[in-house]
RNA sequence: GGCGCCGUAGCCAAGUGGUAAGGCAGAGGUCUGCAAAACCUCUAUGCGGCGGUUCAAAUCCGCCCGGCGCCUCCA
């Protein structure tokens, strides 16, 4: 059984072939830096980042590409209201959005590319689809993308399949163009991009590119550059892209390549709170920096957004996060024992094999990710069994290995808490204190020592092979 | 109006023809000086409703009810 996924492009689950194995070209669509990224954006994220490691655990050897719209609609309007130049206003975002995926544990892709530094090859690509007659300039000195070149125009979205609705948002477009289907490829510069530096000479005229033209650029310099290619593998976002972005995505690439732009189009559904989609529109929001300050473990945000499979719309509560949390606290809890119990063994590879097949059969039938984990909690149950009844430490320490390839994936274990060496010290001196007082029997003294260390967050637990204690996080 | 998705235990959620995974909560138990923690066990004769196809349906088909998304710059 090999790896097959959803392709948005063939609406089935295919097998995943890349172009030129063991090598995967992977790009995926990155957040807009006008604000801050919120969890449903996240949950997109999370999904590209499973995607990712999932790859790479099958062998593969992955690059990944993640594009920074800093220039749109939305970072001009919100440079402009702030009274700064684009990039003043985009850069903290940026940073910050860096500083989410690393609290949120997603890898970083190989490649950042900002819009803003890929303007030539932006131009480059309008100039080719002038030439070419599928792109034409308007009078107001915008470019736009003639969809009626395009033969397949609409197929990723089944266009062809749909009616627009009768008097929908056609009749609001600010530019003129020749079909209402018609999409900007270059905008001309008006005074609120003159004002924030967000305009730049193209011999087609002074403007900024339209949010479609940078993804098409960046995703096909990248792997022209490195790889001399002009497909992708693999090209993922979020549900809303399917139509109009992707699909002009593909209109731009294939319009002036002539070669397949992405083989693989899959796209992960939203996070819902109380059935709505999360939306700064909504104002139903919550960002990864709202979690962090509540001082909630990531692990638990990741393992609520892998219990639901990446293509179904997660619902979103503090019920799920507190029940994600507590899970992964016992997968902690498992892990520790069996650190313990394997000491300096030698692995046992035997055991584990029930694990590895479980995970890699859901994870290869569309990256099912719920039923992974339900392999990993079944594992769980099945060794805490067998550590009861006294399995040898070379089992313990192939239990460990198989559990911690599963989680290379899932990234799921608690991060354990940083405990200073001199609180450490103090804390088994009054272990030790303790111990003195319930051999003597003195109880009230031992429930006093106890009470102390709780005062410090550390979490003492009677076993039967001695006392143990851990920092209680958060 | 068009296209698409979903409805499974108190909550979350897999399963898409062979007789209901998993997590949280709840109950019982083991351990313990007590406690906490941890661990183990148990918990849906039924999968929105009604029909149909089939030896067999949560799964396929039809109708109905309820919810959600997209339909030109939202992950």
């Amino acid at each position: 059984m090999s790896l097959r996924l959803y392709n948005t492009l063939t609406r089935r689950v295919d097998p995943f072939e890349p172009l030129a194995p063991p090598r995967v070209t992977l790009y995926t669509c990155g957040p807009t830096v006008w604000n801050f990224a919120h969890i449903g954006n996240f949950r997109t994220f999370l999904f590209e980042d499973l995607l990712r490691r999932y790859l790479e655990y099958s062998g593969y050897d992955v690059f990944q590409i993640m594009n920074l719209t800093d220039v749109d609609d939305r970072t001009i309007q919100a440079a402009a209201k702030a009274g700064v130049v684009l990039t003043k206003h985009t850069e903290p975002f940026t940073q910050a959005f860096f500083e989410d995926r690393d609290y949120l544990r997603i890898k970083p892709a190989h490649v950042y590319t900002r819009a803003t530094a890929y303007i030539g090859p932006m131009v480059e690509l309008v100039q080719q689809l002038l030439d070419c007659r599928i792109a034409y300039r308007s009078e107001d000195g915008s470019v736009y993308y003639a969809v009626g070149k395009f033969d397949t125009y609409g197929r990723l979205s089944q266009l062809d399949k749909r009616e627009l609705k009768a008097g929908a948002r056609v009749a609001s477009d600010e530019y003129a163009k020749d079909n209402v289907q018609d999409f900007a490829l270059w905008k001309a510069a008006v005074p609120e991009d003159e004002k924030v530096g967000a305009a730049w000479d193209t011999p087609f005229g002074r403007g900024r590119p339209g949010w479609h033209l940078e993804c098409s650029a960046m995703a096909l310099t990248e792997i022209r550059s490195r790889f001399g290619i002009e497909t992708l593998d693999i090209h993922a976002g979020g549900v809303d892209l399917i139509f109009p972005h992707h699909e002009n995505e593909i209109a731009q690439s294939e319009g002036a390549t002539g070669r397949t732009f992405a083989r693989h189009w899959m796209h992960g559904e939203f996070l819902t709170v109380e059935g709505t989609k999360m939306s700064k529109r909504f104002g139903n929001f919550l960002t990864a920096r709202d979690l962090r300050e509540e001082g909630l473990d990531p692990a638990a945000f990741r393992r609520l957004v892998f219990l639901t499979h990446y293509r179904q719309q997660l619902s979103f509560s503090d019920a799920g996060l507190r029940a994600a949390q507590g899970s992964v606290t016992r997968l902690g809890e498992f892990r520790d024992r069996l650190v313990l119990a394997a000491r300096t063994a030698k692995a046992d590879l035997s055991a584990g094999n029930e694990l590895e097949t479980q995970f890699r059969a859901a994870m290869d039938d569309d990256l099912n990710a719920p039923e992974a984990m339900a392999a990993v909690f079944s594992f769980v149950t099945n060794v805490n069994r067998e550590l009861d009844a006294g399995a040898g430490p070379e089992k313990a320490a192939g239990w460990l290995k198989v559990f911690d390839r599963t989680m290379d994936v899932l990234d799921v274990t608690p991060r354990k808490a940083a405990v200073a060496a001199d609180l450490a010290a103090w804390v088994a001196e009054r272990i030790a204190a303790r111990q003195q007082a319930r051999k003597a029997g003195d109880y009230a003294a031992a429930d006093a020592i106890r009470g102390e260390i709780a005062a410090r967050g550390i979490e003492l637990e009677d076993t039967p092979a001695g006392p143990r204690w851990k920092k209680r996080d958060a």
